[in-house]
DNA sequence: TTGCTTTACGAAAACGTGGTAGTGTTGAAA
DNA sequence: TTTCAACACTACCACGTTTTCGTAAAGCAA
């Protein structure tokens, strides 16, 4: 139950100063061989490892970014963070996470509480509370501070910082021109409600794939689901009248509720329903048909926002001139895996 | 561009004492009734707040606490830090998440890493060669220096601490046993290798759950997977042999990927072969027929290793006594989660 | 011896905070 | 007048580091 041994311990057990200490163990050249070689063993032989509290005082930066997302108990959010924490490491950095639940005041909340010098710059994705709010002033004020931030996925065009962003429209673009090379005609689009940024942009891309091949934009056929157990009702209405032939959805467990759905009512998938879902999650791969999916590489995204937000604290060391802000949005790419439930 | 305005800077600009800034903002009845409400306003103004990492120093204390765990994209670890999260941030804490990858190496590196200061306990869960290796030197030392360590699911019986668990034994049994009572003989376990403690737990409950009812404990219906891509290969081995008509999988990976196998042989699930996993997952809700599980609630596991290490934590502050270790060990109820796969 | 450089180390400041122990002024009781 | 208390505030220390600056001792040339 010894404490862990600092400098001053060593030193007075040496009986030379807290300053021999130090620059032995960094291999100052002031100090003399034989005071240099007694001070590492014996600091070797306790084990001795500078306190990183101190280190971080003293230095003015903690070696630690902070993350905040709505969810983690959820697979693209959990492979960003794993991507985050694979450069963090790599770096030297450690990761906190905080958790919004999806709530404006615990996202306030949470930047606070890490603001206040616990680390050297955020890494986050809005809630879905503060994209319906639209306030943004937490993360004003952390910028104005002068601490990095870069927005994965559920950004806004409100706040200027980096970014990591995939293409939403074209990957929609590209997932519903897919399903019209295969010769389907009435592509719905199951979405969630409109004040979730991406939500948006993919809806986007859904309609103008469709004008583009000259087929009708039906208003009918873009069904915003709020809860996912409400799901299984609405389509199911909708697939009595056979309004639809295909389905864009823009989550898997939107899509596999779907496919449940339509086999309950005894259509085939793919024959009768041809079904694409965003985000290719762990659902997609195991259910049965496998579902086609836009992959969306959280993965990348987390190694790519790491990368940016570790360039930026590492720049500001080195330049405290106030630089021109050249921020940047990185678009990662993203492709279509074709499974079971398309043909 | 202003960093955060500090103690030392309010005194300057109120030309007052820093002591005298730190009292009026605690409240302190020394200060005049006039100094104090004019340095609050002033602090409230320039939004003051406590930088974390000074008083992290002078503390002692981090307020935060570290997780080590081998996974994060992976259901049952996101559920547990979820859990740990809840409480953490309940009782003022941050969390400081690593993952070892499954490699002791990296275990050990992050480990040491937080273990200089930057936090104020452990919680983990024990990598596979971790456990494989059985060398436990990293978490004892942190042990001896007085940090505290709560241990869940992967433990090892080679360190005392706090830990949090399921009882994989009985939680196993009751799985077959309820196979057994509708009406199932031949009953396969589909588990991982033997070094993986929990493992270890639940073909011991099927062992014993098929001895107490008279059925033989043959060694050729115990399955090893080492890699999930194996998987298909001698599961449909065994199948064609018509060996076995339920299986018990030690995870949902298992199960989904039987049962797939067993459809494309044109088995029914669960006419044919009936098959529960352990571990609830978002898999086994969604896949096609649902899975029958044995639920194991990582977030009450995240919870209460959480509740326990915060008390560990706040205890010491008060005791400085050499007290008695009296480590416990919390065993977390599990329940059978019918579903499809089974009749 | 004097003056200069080199060697080998120590003192002290700084990072930001909070608590203990003063300190000087005022007013009132003895 | 002395003493003592209350008031309102400041000085200082500690937390653990790193780093700049200072300096004593030793060595060496003139």
């Amino acid at each position: 139950m010894k404490r862990k041994i600092t400098l001053k311990q060593i030193a007075k057990e040496l009986d030379v100063s807290i300053s021999t200490v130090s620059k032995s163990l960094r291999n100052s050249l002031e100090i003399g061989e034989e005071t240099r070689l007694k001070v590492q063993a014996f600091a070797k032989f306790y084990n001795y490892k500078p306190n990183n509290i101190a280190l971080s005082l003293k230095n003015r930066k903690t070696k630690s970014i902070g993350i905040i997302i709505p969810e983690i108990v959820h697979y693209f959010f959990s492979t960003v963070i794993n991507g985050i924490e694979q450069v963090a490491n790599e770096y030297g950095y450690s990761v906190v996470i905080c958790v919004s639940d999806d709530s404006f005041d615990k996202e306030v909340l949470n930047m606070e509480m890490l603001a206040n010098g616990s680390i050297d710059g955020f890494i986050m994705s809005l809630s879905k509370e503060t994209q319906y709010k639209g306030d943004f002033h937490h993360i004003t004020e952390v910028i104005n501070q002068g601490m990095p931030v870069v927005m994965f996925d559920r950004v806004t065009n409100d706040i200027l910082c980096d970014k990591v962003i995939i293409d939403d429209k074209s990957a929609a673009y590209e997932a519903v021109q897919s399903l019209i090379d295969s010769g389907r005609k009435k592509i719905a689009l199951v979405t969630t409600v409109d004040y979730v940024s991406v939500g948006k942009l993919r809806t986007d891309g859904y309609e103008k794939a469709l004008l583009d091949n000259g087929l009708p934009f039906n208003e009918d056929l873009i069904i915003k689901i709020e809860d996912v157990d409400t799901c299984e009702i609405t389509i199911s209405e909708l697939l009595h009248a056979r309004a639809f032939d295909a389905v864009f959805a823009v989550n898997e467990l939107f899509a596999v509720t779907i496919i449940k759905t339509a086999n309950k009512m005894g259509l085939k998938v793919p024959e009768d329903l041809a079904v694409i879902a965003f985000t290719d999650g762990i659902i997609s791969k195991y259910s049965t048909p496998t579902i086609t999916t836009v992959s969306q590489s959280g993965e990348k995204m987390g190694n790519k926002a790491a990368k940016m937000l570790i360039e930026r604290i590492e720049a500001e060391e080195n330049e405290d001139e106030e630089h021109t802000e050249n921020y940047i949005t990185e678009v990662i790419e993203t492709h279509l895996i074709k499974r079971e439930s398309t043909d």
